[in-house]
DNA sequence: GTCTATATCCAGATAGAC
DNA sequence: GTCTATCTGGATATAGAC
């Protein structure tokens, strides 16, 4: 019967979420490192051994975080025009950036920092990095933004904000108020043009 | 007698080093988190228990190691003038941090990274790192560089491309080149007048 | 100071009964 | 699928003999 079949993968698919939700939680509270198997699966009613039953390793794990992670990353950013990208957008999708990894330091550290212990992304969760730098290469050139150049100082400022705030002022806002002038810098240099119309 | 006591000091000053060295190459293997007290002892001719002669937790080994990052920081600086900065002493500046931290990416990762599980810098060592934020707003200032906004991002913008280096192209010189590019956009910006006579 | 032996605790992962 | 029980291996740290 197909039917029970695809209740069963919906049951299954549930509760990986829901153990994929406490896995998130759980690394909110003691640092990406401190996930535990023991600890994770008495989050979900569990033992330890029952989780294999979802994942086959602890890696596993993390790398379906990683995979969440850049799917919300895509969504946060889906906003944002293939095309004729103004300044406006640079600055929308700088501001974007910058709050989406503001939002979940957890996230941002198991995203774009090495550190997590032995972890690698497999190649499909890489690839949805990949996927993520392609559009945002694509989105540039269709400015007139087409150096390698350009983007990579692109990539080194917002990080480069990003993790200045995270790591030296939680919670506060002393980089993320930078952001616009830091855009308007980069667009200046990048040859894109100001906004017709628009002060500031 | 004193003249033994000192000599005693000295040997003593002597292990603790040599304990060091080989911590920092441990971890240069291993990466930070992988630094195992066994290990280190072995290395050094010693059973794990014996370290605790020398220091009193694993943590005091990383905070030694820190202090020892934050005195070769200030060294690798020392070069500059404390006032009077040019907008070449800034080109210099930033190439000189780049290449210290590209040089030994795990001294980078233990000074400006959380990476060590539950690490915290004592106070004394903490202090380090903020004498040399100090004096970069010193030597900033007497550039005519005195607004918080400039100082911070001038450390993003540093510490953006040295970490998109670091992490993304080891060993390659794909951020590196960029570093002259952005200095003159930072100066530009900041009022910082460009060095007379000089093409580029 | 250095050692052996050990305490204490934790981890991820597997075997096999139910 | 889930459990108990266990394997295997690691960690930091301490006690106490020498």
């Amino acid at each position: 019967m197909p039917v029970s079949a695809e209740v069963l993968d919906r049951r299954r698919r549930r509760t990986r979420e829901e153990i994929l939700d406490a896995a998130w939680a759980l690394c909110r509270e003691q640092g990406l490192a401190g996930l535990s198997l023991r600890e994770l699966a008495g989050r979900v009613g569990m033992r330890a051994p029952s989780l294999y039953s979802y994942f086959e390793s602890k890696d596993a794990i993390y790398d379906a975080m990683f995979a969440q992670g850049q799917h919300q990353l895509a969504e946060h950013l889906a906003f944002l025009p293939d095309e004729g990208i103004t300044r406006e957008d640079f600055r929308a999708a700088a501001r974007a950036f910058f709050e989406f990894c503001v939002e979940e330091p957890v996230r941002y550290h198991l995203l774009f920092q090495r550190v997590v212990p032995g972890f690698v992304p497999s190649e499909e969760s890489y690839a949805l990095a990949v996927a993520h730098l392609e559009r945002l290469a694509r989105q540039m050139a269709s400015a007139g933004v087409d150096q390698t150049r350009h983007l990579d100082l692109w990539t080194a400022v917002l990080t480069g904000l990003t993790d200045q705030q995270i790591s030296n002022d939680p919670g506060g806002d002393r980089w993320g108020r930078l952001l616009d002038e830091a855009v308007d810098l980069f667009c200046d240099h990048a040859g894109v043009p100001p906004t017709r119309g628009r002060k500031r």
